[in-house]
RNA sequence: GCCGGCUUAGCUCAGAUGGUAGAGCACCUGAUUUGUAAUCAGGGGGCCACGGGUUCGAAUCCUGUAGCCGGCACCA
């Protein structure tokens, strides 16, 4: 006699059923309902498919689509499966490769046949296209398990060279599976799956883009073609993706920065920004409320050379890391013809060559070095507004989100071993402090050591294991990214969370006994021995280019009135008011705040357009009526009606406003 | 750096099939003195990214370079 399964249900119910048996089976006995509605199965908290039987007594919860996750993680799956097939089905001799799920949706790697040329977004309609059709067919999505052998002889016969690469490396202990579409199409792949393509929407999905990139993400190999596309449950999802995709757009902070006059990029220096009056005063207030903070902070604020010889960055193994990063200057006179006034520079075998910093560690240890340092002294803190040049590769450079040329929040505390926890643990609540002032909330990610590093095991295990422990104590959660350290040291990441959900990675701290070593830095101990600091390395913004642009996107161009280059204009309606205005402005400058006037001869709605677009917080407008009685109109950005008031209450709204958090 | 695309006035963009350029906004001038998101009229403005080639003739075709855009790789 077969022996029956126990199959325990969410709600506590327990099913016998033969051997053999599937959650599809369950679903439908429960009902077909839901033997309609059920997509997946999670067994003993395993994702699975419906009709993949029980191997035994079981837990059981059936998944729709109302386990978001779940269900958006399958169909993502499975789109990226029906895109493969559909550019295989279009473009026969097509090499398919790997197709994820990615956040929003799903992407292929696909290899174009010989005959063509690499995919492109013309032909993204054709295969969207197929697509549906191959939805609409509903095929039968079904596993099957091969044998390694069968796997490599199926896609070394079909000319898989991919796919038929990776085969080979799979590991012989594992099932190897394979998902059927319909009987002419099969992926290898670990699944689960949808029962089938008939599961999706046809109308929740849309192909975005085709992109570059590398088999295996390694730039030593072949160039395929990345089909993405963005794929959710039903249309209301999609449209609404779609909706965020082009608010996304509309606070790009290089369209913003044109159109708010903020800061531009030519040719001549690309990488590097011109900052325009208006941007340059956003950064103005930045640096002067992060002084504010470091300076409470106990940080003192230092100033250290822009070049420095070659020997010192060889010196602190930057040299031998990143020299094709670094901007080398040689240290040379030029040649200048007297008549013709032309220079031509030559450069002597022989010639010294100095680099320009790419980071201001070395130099701030060389501050740390003058002297003798006591443990008394302990810890040193030392700032830098540090302006540093990278030679980034061409394709990274975005906006000011990737630059040449940049600005860090920088800072180094020299401390004993004893003091790195606690320091730690003040620049935690440092960078949490700013971070509010902002309104981002954050994620805390702890990135362990590379493959490649300096510095012995025991140090490293050391380092990791004090990141972890000041995040303890100041309990905090982390995530840890094995691998993703610097080579030289552990570190703390700070990712932000924009206003659309969007993240990006700031603030640092960074836990390094090498650069100490390596430049021979030490201080005397109560012992009177020399001993070595430990140093941290830590910033807040990261760049201020970056941090500036992060909060273009994140404001959408709003920024709060402590930001805001221009914080009010006056603008009048008549030219009777010029006078007025003129003296409003006068008192509004008096108290601090950076105020405009607009007495052009125009419309007020023109004024009110023009100011509104330009993202000027408020706009007093004043007119016969407000230059009698004292008042003004004023308009605050986003609202639609306008509030009169005494000038001296508007005065004191817009310091308040205008007032610095920290100084609030 | 790699793959694909793009580059026309300050900005956003039109300019099949080759015949040396156009709109809106912006700018300048004039009129208009206006009550909360575009007043009207006139005017000036372009080495069509840059270099080489094909052609009687190139913004248009070919080719090289640069920058930008979307990814990839990189990110001390």
């Amino acid at each position: 006699m077969t022996k029956l399964l126990k199959i325990s249900l969410p709600d506590g119910s327990v099913r016998e059923v033969p051997q053999g048996s599937t959650p599809a089976d369950i679903a439908a006995a429960i009902g077909p309902g839901l033997a309609k509605a059920a997509l997946a199965a999670r067994v003993n908290g395993e994702l699975r498919d419906l009709g993949r039987p029980f191997e035994g007594d079981a837990e059981l919860a059936l998944v729709t689509s109302r386990d978001e996750a779940d269900a958006l993680e399958l169909a993502r799956h499975d789109y990226a499966h029906v895109l493969a097939e559909a550019v295989q089905a279009l473009w026969p001799g097509t090499q398919i490769t790997f197709g994820p799920a990615t956040d929003d949706g799903f992407y292929y790697d696909v290899k174009a046949p010989e005959s063509r040329e690499p995919f492109g977004m013309d032909d993204l309609p054709a295969i969207e296209e197929k697509m549906r059709e191959i939805i609409r067919a509903d095929k039968p999505l079904r596993r099957e398990v091969w044998s390694r052998e069968d796997l490599i002889a199926k896609w070394e016969a079909e000319g898989e060279v991919f796919k038929a690469e990776w085969a080979k490396e799979l590991p012989g202990t594992e099932e190897l599976t394979v998902y059927w579409s319909g009987n002419d199409w099969l992926d290898m792949c670990r699944g689960p799956h949808l029962p089938s393509t008939g599961k999706l929407d046809p109308d929740a999905f849309k192909l975005m883009r085709t992109a570059g990139a590398y088999w295996r993400g390694d730039q030593n190999n072949a160039q395929l073609t990345r089909i993405y596309g963005t794929g959710w449950l039903n249309k209301k999802q999609l449209q609404a993706h779609l909706t965020r995709f082009e608010e996304a757009a509309k606070r790009d902070h290089r369209k913003l920065g044109r159109e708010m006059d903020l800061f531009h990029l030519q040719e001549e220096a690309h990488g590097s920004v011109f900052w325009h009056p208006k941007g340059y005063r956003i950064w103005r207030e930045l640096e002067a409320y992060m002084r504010r903070k470091m300076d409470g902070a106990g940080y003192r604020e230092i100033k250290t050379p822009q070049l420095m010889d070659v020997r010192q960055w060889t010196q602190s193994g930057h040299w031998g890391k990143y020299a094709q990063n670094m901007f080398a200057v040689p240290d040379i006179v030029p040649d200048v013809d007297e008549e013709s006034g032309v220079a031509s520079p030559k450069v002597a075998d022989d010639a010294a060559w100095m680099a320009i910093k790419p980071m201001n560690c070395p130099a701030h240890v060389m501050v740390f070095k003058q002297g003798i340092t006591s443990y008394r002294d302990l810890p040193i803190r030392l700032g830098e507004m540090g302006c540093c040049h990278r030679n980034e590769p061409h394709g990274a450079l975005h906006g000011l989100m990737r630059v040449r040329q940049f600005t860090q929040d920088d800072a180094h505390i020299f401390c004993t071993e004893g003091q790195v926890v606690s320091e730690v643990q003040a620049f935690i609540a440092l960078a949490d402090s700013v971070y509010r002032d902002f309104g981002f909330t954050y994620d805390i990610k702890l990135a362990l050591r590379p493959e490649k590093r300096f510095g012995s095991d025991a140090d490293w295990d050391k380092a990791e294991q004090e990141l972890r422990d000041a995040l303890t104590a100041n309990g905090l959660e982390w995530e840890e990214l094995p691998g993703e350290g610097a080579f030289y040291a552990p570190k703390l990441e700070w990712h932000l969370t924009d206003a659309i959900g969007r993240t990006w990675q700031v603030g640092t701290i960074q836990s390094d006994r090498v650069l100490p070593e390596r430049l021979d830095a030490h201080y005397i101990g109560e012992d009177g021995e020399k001993h070595r600091p430990v140093m941290l390395h830590r910033a807040i913004f990261g760049s201020y280019e970056r941090f500036i642009g992060i909060l273009i996107e994140h404001f959408a161009g709003k920024l709060p009135a402590w930001l805001a280059p221009v914080q009010a204009v006056v603008a009048t309606i008549v030219s009777d008011a010029d006078p007025y205005a003129e003296d409003v402005a006068a008192q509004l400058r008096a108290v601090g705040i950076r105020v405009e006037t607009d007495t052009r001869n125009e419309k007020i709605n023109y004024k009110v357009r023009e100011h509104s677009l330009a993202k000027v917080p408020h706009l007093l407008v004043v007119g016969k009526r407000e230059a009698e009685e004292g008042t003004v109109a004023v308009r605050t950005l986003g609202a639609e009606h306008q509030k009169v008031m005494p000038l001296a209450e508007a005065i004191a709204m817009l310091r308040s406003e205008g007032t610095p958090p920290d100084l609030a």
